[in-house]
DNA sequence: TATTGTTATACTCTATAACTATA
DNA sequence: TATAGTTATAGAGTATAACAATA
């Protein structure tokens, strides 16, 4: 193998993220939204509804970057902002009804995205891919399922 | 898993591919260099003397990037450009002997850098991540060696 | 005083367009 | 005319600093 890159771990990493992202853009750009938002729409609409600070950390991102990031999703409609009457600093972000239907939607074509681009690979290849990558996540698996009785 | 993220094939290949990123940035800043950097001293450095254009094929940027990349290490004094006698257009751009230097030691840096981010792994699992991650990138194996008789 | 959201600003990375020189 | 390198510029994406409202 000729190319000093291919063997590098950092390389293979980028560009498998990299083509993976595009797939995904690709996909998702029907319904108009792009990877990252969906991934926004999928934090937001998790469970119970969180304020923007709340929703930055678990995207990983900063308040301000998340005050863009609402204000797109906003701008389409998707989500909403109101003044938590808990504490009036924060702003509770949730999906309007356009906003659950493109998450559920996004989901769809994301697992289906997901599933091409993994398509090469045997079913024990995939799931030792997708633990390795948790695990280097620092994602603990859960505890192996309990051997029924 | 309460996290909506955690599965998302997205998500575990970005941040995987960050923290890893980070780590290698952080064992290399006693060199001087980031990590890109070091990828393009292995390529220039890796056979025969390539153009700034061949060089950036290979990385995958484009000619402008390239430009800017090969400024950077020219500044350091690690790599110089020349004229190639053949086609005048072309610089040729190869690496100083003290570039060879520092792409040694940041290969023996990003090697161990990189065997402690697998760390956890298995040698069978880091041989398959590795595998698989070559797969996804449309890099083809070598043919299993042939056993021997 | 500290926290949340916001704005303005800047920095990094990258690409597009236009220019120079060479072919 | 086309190609290689360069420059200027612009566009994402993200972060820092300062500010307003609220606690």
């Amino acid at each position: 193998m000729a190319d000093p890159l291919a063997d590098r771990l950092g390389y293979l990493l980028k560009h498998a993220q990299q083509s993976f992202a595009e797939a995904g853009a690709h996909a998702l750009a029907p319904l108009g939204i792009t990877g990252r938002q969906l991934a926004v729409l999928a934090v937001l609409g998790d469970a119970e509804p969180l304020s923007q600070l709340a929703a930055a950390g678990r995207l990983g991102v900063d308040r301000t970057t998340m005050v863009q990031l609402v204000d797109e999703l906003e701008d389409k409609g998707l989500v909403e902002r109101r003044r938590s009457p808990e504490d009036r600093r924060k702003n509770i972000v949730e999906l309007t009804p356009l906003g659950q239907d493109t998450l559920r939607r996004g989901n769809e074509i994301h697992q289906a995205s997901e599933e091409r681009f993994l398509a090469d690979l045997t079913p024990v290849e995939t799931e030792l891919f997708i633990r390795i990558l948790r695990r280097l996540n620092g994602i603990d698996d859960e505890p192996a399922e309990p051997v029924s009785p």
